[in-house]
Formats: structure tokens, C-alpha cells, sequence
DNA sequence: CATATGACACTAT
DNA sequence: AATAGTGCCATAT
């Protein structure tokens, strides 16, 4: 039902930051939120994303520069990530250290 | 409390 | 570069 971790609640902030255009990996928000290397954790929130339209989950990649996964599937992520301005091609973001937002 | 799961990451091969 | 194995972490049951 309504129970929403404190953890989830940290992710789904923290990715509501990711500027227009930019990218960032499920490590640096999970480190960023201090619950250092809980990368898959970090999937795991937004895998379950009760807040589907107003977090753009999709601006969150692997460190790896992969797209990584998407609740309403693949293609739908990409195609977002395209209408902000970031290429993706062959399942990676195209100059992924560029386009990579570091939270502040 | 123990086990299983997954939108990950890293190292070795 | 591509694959496979191992480690990690918060949740769910």
C-alpha cells in the first residue's frame, strides 16, 4: 500500500535533480544519497516508482554508460532520452561522461 | 531471522 | 571487446 521506504523517498528526490538533457547512474545517486554502492538498490526503487510521470527515472543509466532498464520498457526510454537531446546508440548514451550529471 | 530478488558494479578471463 | 563469475544493498516474503 502506501509505505514508501525512506531510502525510495531519498532516490526518487534525488533524481528529480537530474537536469533536462542529463544523465546520471544508479551508483552516483545511491552514493549521493549516502547509502554508498547501493547501485541495484537504487533499481529497485525505481523499479517500483510510484511517481511514474513526475520522476524522470529515465535519466538514470548505468555507470557503465548502458541504459540499464525501464518499467514501461526500453525503447520508451531511449525515445525519451532522445526527445531531451541525449543520443543513444547501440544501447549506450553517446558521449556518456559528458552528458553525466554529478549531484552537488 | 533466513532466503530470494533485481532498472547494478567490478574484476578476471 | 564480449562473457562469466562474484560482490553489494535495500526490499519482499
Amino acid at each position: 500500500m502506501n509505505n514508501i521506504t525512506s531510502f525510495a523517498r531519498q532516490v526518487y528526490a534525488a533524481t528529480k535533480k537530474i537536469p533536462r538533457g542529463r544523465v546520471a547512474t544508479y551508483l552516483t545517486i545511491a552514493n549521493y544519497i549516502g547509502y554508498k554502492g547501493a547501485a541495484r538498490a537504487v533499481g529497485n526503487a525505481l523499479n517500483k516508482n510510484p511517481f511514474a510521470p513526475s520522476v524522470p527515472c529515465h535519466r538514470v543509466v548505468k555507470s557503465s554508460g548502458e541504459i540499464g532498464g525501464f518499467a514501461f520498457g526500453l525503447s520508451e526510454k531511449i525515445k525519451r532520452l532522445k526527445g531531451e537531446g541525449v543520443e543513444v546508440a547501440k544501447g549506450k548514451v553517446v558521449d556518456f561522461k559528458r552528458k553525466l550529471y554529478l549531484f552537488k
